[in-house]
DNA sequence: TCCTTTACTGGACAATGTCCATTATAATTA
DNA sequence: TAATTATAATGGACATTGTCCAGTAAAGGA
């Protein structure tokens, strides 16, 4: 059981790391994209063959609005949808050579953002902080029944 | 500089934990207050004497938003405007009564959802992450001019 | 004083997200 | 097999959230 001050200060963080990232995110608006838009193009290129669906779950949004986004990227030609040949009411969703332009130019902002917000810390403490982060990460997230 | 690996490492934490930190924020609308709702509230509630200005400012948002924010907050009687001796087109915002209670409700449901996150972690762990986080915190945050 | 800036606010609107219903197909059960 | 139930995708209608601009009042200079 963490003491209060222990939780005060692990809010402290949440409030100004998310802070932070929110300020990357929304230069992702460089591109003229949306940050659902984005992340609905992400989760595509990051995967070989998702359905409208998969998508939704995966990024815990609504399946219409998921739905609306997938109908704008792909009138923008940055996404195909192709039919499943397991279940015809199921599309399969596929990046276009430009969608994977622009997957790539995000991806490639998104590593300069983190190069950028750790750019003025010396290379020993950059270090530490990736490895506070993955220390964090994997108590948080990995084999969680090894716990 | 960081790898390109240790550059994804972070960026997959900063993915998993936005989501659940995310997914914890929804539940403050058992309140039946917005996300942002909450947000001012609470930096009303943890400053002595903010105007309306400084509450946008903190927050990153836009001023005639807050400022409609603060309306309701102060229609439904959880904060009241005071005039500012110093600056007459300035407002001086407290909690009443009521928001301070709902402030200590939010501020203790916070509190609870953090304990929550780990509570399924065995307590060393938890130090373990708590240790990471504040570490990885005074690396970002703290006297950014001594590293 | 005159000009510029700042704090706050409302109107109008744009973007984002939610809910419900419909259609087509699958999966399950009688 | 036939009937029933569940699921995938989507559109319509709507609610919420957030942005932009303009106006008023007060400060703060030059």
């Amino acid at each position: 059981m963490l003491s209060q001050k222990e939780i005060n200060e692990i809010r402290s963080f949440n409030r100004k790391y998310t802070d932070q990232l929110g300020l990357l995110n929304k230069q992702v608006f460089n591109t003229g994209f949306s940050f659902q838009e984005s992340r609905v193009l992400l989760e595509i290129g990051s995967h070989s063959s998702l359905s409208p669906m998969e998508v939704a779950k995966n990024l815990d949004m609504d399946a219409s609005y998921t739905s609306r986004i997938i109908n704008k990227l792909v009138k923008l030609k940055l996404v195909t949808k192709h039919e499943s040949k397991e279940d015809a009411r199921s599309k399969i969703l596929l990046l276009t050579k430009s969608g994977q332009e622009l997957f790539d130019r995000i991806d490639d902002d998104s590593n300069k953002q983190i190069q950028h917000l750790v750019s003025n810390i010396p290379a020993q403490k950059q270090k530490e902080l990736y490895k506070s982060l993955t220390t964090a990460y994997d108590i948080l997230f990995k084999n969680e029944s090894e716990n």
